[in-house]
DNA sequence: GAAGAAGCTGAGAACGCTATCATGCTCCGC
DNA sequence: GCGGAGCATGATAGCGTTCTCAGCTTCTTC
């Protein structure tokens, strides 16, 4: 059915081996072959079959990438920003939703390292062990890494930017802040809550009973904004740790009759479209979304080439955005 | 480095045809040959290679996606449909953003088809030409198709869809209604277009200067959206195209300081998590986008498993959803 | 003019799998 | 006891590339 070399060869009048040589360019061949085989090739309409080139390279030019939820801007930003930096290096991006379940994305890899990619980009899921990432070929992690796991991992200064959300908070007068957040396995969200402690306890304002641990959908974190807000004495400040919780300690307040930011500041964690569409324009923590997939595919490009050594982690910034959530402004 | 059938083979004292039997599950092998080479794969780690398998098998397992680009919620919902569909029927998608742009569109084709896919979902970019589609593994087009394409396609009723939101204005009493839409050039917005036309011109209230043309992201539809505000006859509704145009429209309207839906109504195509999160919720043609990719999945599946027949075009139902923004509620 | 270098070519061996075939072997019924 | 069916096994031929190698021709150099 498709035509391979031989058939092209065939048409030339020439040997396989002096048709592949040209397709392939390398080694000899007269300019006269050169020309007679480029001419059938174009008329017989080849295209080189990457499967067998694949078998014979070692390198299937590649890249998986596993991610809990495509649907999740963060995730999708991400996709985006190392399809970017991989693409023009001629790989291709394998994608796979684990919906953050350790066993799926357990399988996933493993499908993913049957395919033989050339390297992969993975955002553990929750509870995922480190056994996943022992062998295989070069991975890095994303977001968030797995305790033991010795791969290079690409990740945002989580403790910092979750910081900088509640100095915010504070320097505006608030004493009673909560935290709504995703379960605290995700090593991301684990950072984010140490840095939500850290900034309270020096002000001797930490309260435990302030952090409401949610899941990974918007229900989840409307559930656990409820809880927050459902309190007599409700905390007057939430800083929210993912896109999700943040939509749904927006749900939580609507459904309370919450004035924003007259009874209740917000800020978020992750910059999204929406942020300014809504009224008032949101508070966050903008994290360099594009520029972690980015980074990641430059750091798994380099392994690919070869490059040795420890592995790597490499931090972003975020960026505190205020706007008018928190009455700042 | 990697450890092949004959490695099993040789580690369970069995040929490397009896080990490839009972790892490949078919013909003949006696439960003592059973046992040992199943110990010795697991012992030494063996994954098959499904590089090596599609070579002669002729199916990588593999389905091809061409998106213009995954940050757009659309696109990801459709990419989640898909692999929702054909991840559990053993495949693995490989995604591409080809930017809106047929020419990039084209070379993704082509990378995609080098790489053997056993068949590929494609999101036509507008402009693209027939020939792209003529020959190659099965495909089917979403959400547009391209004229003179004769492949499966799995669209929305685009132009019912257009209309059910016109008709919603005019019942509401309004006579000059906008539309801010992204290129005809792209059929599934011809066919909003046409839809919007038809609806308006039975009332005899079709004029032609108030179809706004922009592009494909929020900064077009901004200027897009101005340019039919900016006029001292502003129409008193918009209908917007799809979910960039929408978002223009908004940021239009408040930078001009129109109250939704005092000065303006307005209607969006294309319901976002967010729609619901802004003030008054927005009044939207919902697609089942979801749907869209699933049923891509299906075709394309029936088609890889051997359906013949002529193409076959799918259309999934719109639902307009009557929030706040048209001033209905 | 001989020796070597350089240019060009085809044969053929991998890559790791699937799948066919021929060859034994055991067991059954008559 | 014997033919045939059924089971088990190893050899072996691809799949479509890449790439090495040997052989041949042509050009260069002293």
């Amino acid at each position: 059915m498709t035509v391979t070399v031989r058939d092209v060869a065939r048409a030339a009048g020439v040997s396989q081996a002096t048709a592949a040589r040209v397709l392939g360019e390398y080694g000899y061949a007269s300019d006269e072959a050169r020309v007679r085989v480029h001419a059938s090739a174009t008329e017989l309409g080849y295209t080189p079959n990457g499967v067998a080139r694949a078998l014979v390279s070692r390198a299937t030019q590649t890249i998986g990438l596993v991610v809990g939820d495509i649907e999740n801007p963060f995730f999708a930003a991400v996709a985006r920003g190392l399809s970017d930096v991989v693409e023009p290096q001629g790989y291709t991006v394998l994608l796979t939703n684990a919906d953050e379940d350790p066993e799926r994305e357990r399988r996933a890899m493993l499908a993913l390292r049957s395919r033989r990619v050339d390297g992969m980009v993975v955002v553990p899921a929750p509870g995922a062990g480190r056994e996943a990432f022992r062998d295989g070929p070069p991975l890095v992690q994303l977001d968030r890494s797995v305790r033991g796991a010795a791969t290079d991992a690409v990740m945002v200064h989580n403790a910092a930017g979750a910081g900088s959300a509640v100095d915010h908070l504070l320097a505006l007068g608030h004493t009673r802040i909560g935290m709504v957040t995703d379960s605290p396995q995700i090593s991301s969200s684990a950072e984010r809550i140490a840095g939500y402690r850290r900034a309270l306890r020096a002000k001797g304002l930490l309260d435990e009973s302030l952090i409401s641990v949610g899941g990974s959908s918007q229900a989840d974190g409307l559930v656990a904004a409820r809880a927050l807000l459902d309190r007599p004495d409700r905390p007057t400040a939430i800083f929210t740790a993912n896109n999700f919780m943040t939509h749904g300690a927006l749900l939580a307040a609507r459904e309370l009759r919450l004035r924003i930011p007259r009874d209740l500041a917000l800020v978020g964690f992750d910059d999204l479209d929406w942020t300014t569409l809504v009224d008032p324009p949101l508070t966050v923590v903008s994290q360099p979304v594009g520029d972690l997939g980015r980074v990641a595919g430059e750091r798994l490009l380099a392994r690919i080439g070869g490059e040795d050594g420890p592995p790597r982690r490499v931090r972003l910034a975020t960026r505190l955005i205020v706007r008018g959530s928190c009455g700042a402004l």
